[in-house]
DNA sequence: GACAATAATTTTGTGGACAAAAAACCTGTA
DNA sequence: TACAGGTTTTTTGTCCACAAAATTATTGTC
């Protein structure tokens, strides 16, 4: 579908935050219609990675500073809540597979790939847990747009991976107690380890590439 | 624009829960063609006021028991939060604004409609002033669809309006001493009024309706 | 050379046609 | 009557064409 191909060019950085799409140009890319364009480009703008940059149409939206800073801290509170729903609701069954995610989770600290889809269906069986569908809608469009804006992840390091694991451990066992106060603080752990790592890969980034790739535009 | 439109007929209930919608219906309705009356239906199923039904398409989403207290613990986690930042980041422009809205807010306790416009730049004002689009985002949406399943809102009875004066006065007070807990408690306050006045609106209303509108429907 | 008015181009909104998929319906058989 | 098969109708996805709006370029004037 087009909304995938369009999103896989925005999180591999093929399109530079601040480009410019117009519905014509992406169906002339996909070789498709605009229809099907104009519903991709409208779904990605709702959900944040296309922003309608008032006198330039729409364009890649960029995350800075302070949009990252008030994004993780919508995470914190956001994931740190649906770990204490979690830990409040969570019925026997899902108790016992998360447990056993946790298990063999380790086995793939050296394959990142794997633990990255397996990442993603441990917060999967998280958010089931929770019961409440607006919380996760939320916790979903937060972790879209966080893992939208870099491809990598920050389970790219191998330390990373190893503290992820650690910090799952303990959120799987707070859950497993049904105490939801250590539920919530580990999950804040996790949410404080990840911009963390965040803000590491960004450091090595901006340190890789030069200082400024634009000139500042003007008002 | 077609969007409103057929939202007002949602909220109006002129349209009931479980309805079926197609895109040909909606064009044909309001003498548009397909293509308007498409995004339309596209934006308010990804606001969650229609709910892709599987095999039988797009529906009028239904607000079931569990639905409605999931939505208030979603609220309450949201706005107390969206309280706290306010309470912490607002300026002195933004604290006096809020402060002369509130003084003013009991001359229109007799003026359902205006105390409700009232309302909602109130809610406007402390969004803006928490400085996290992403919070305020998801409050958007929750009072979206909590707004539109019951028109009336709960400000129809003047024992509540009386009462929402009360919370947001409080609640005005500590941002204004730039208390994030206090401003916490008095949002949560604020969502447990509001709770209570929709239950209460909710069982007038059974009481005055059929027990039962329509027969379940089979697996 | 700077600015304003106008012209050209791009971009988006909308309409209507066609095709493919899905759902509902009908009909014949056991 | 229950069910399987196929047919009709509905519904949705896609394309293309045209019009309106907006943006950019151009030209003339001061």
């Amino acid at each position: 579908m087009a909304y995938q191909t369009v999103l896989e060019a925005i999180t591999t950085n093929q399109m530079k935050p601040g480009d410019r799409l117009s519905e014509y140009m992406v169906a002339d890319w996909l070789k498709i219609s605009r229809t099907p364009a104009r519903e991709a480009l409208r779904r990605l703008e709702s959900e944040g990675l296309l922003a309608s940059h008032p006198r330039r149409g729409l364009v890649v939206a960029t995350l800075d500073e302070s949009a990252i800073y008030e994004l993780y801290s919508a995470r914190e509170v956001i994931e740190s809540t649906v770990a204490a729903m979690a830990a409040r609701f969570a019925t026997d069954a899902q108790i016992s597979s998360l447990t056993h995610m946790v298990a063999i989770e380790s086995e793939m600290i050296e394959t990142p790939d794997k633990m990255f889809a397996h990442n993603r269906a441990f917060h999967q069986l998280i958010s089931e847990a929770a019961r409440n569908r607006y919380m996760v809608k939320f916790l979903q469009a937060i972790s879209d747009t966080s893992s939208a804006f870099r491809q990598a992840s920050t389970l790219v390091s191998l330390q990373r991976r190893q503290e992820v694991l650690v910090e799952h451990r303990a959120l799987v066992e707070a859950i497993a107690r049904h105490d939801e106060d250590a539920a919530r603080a580990a999950a804040l752990q996790h949410v404080k380890g990840a911009l963390r790592a965040r803000v590491a890969v960004q450091r090595g980034e901006a340190a890789a590439s030069p200082a400024v790739t634009r000139l500042p535009r003007p008002a």
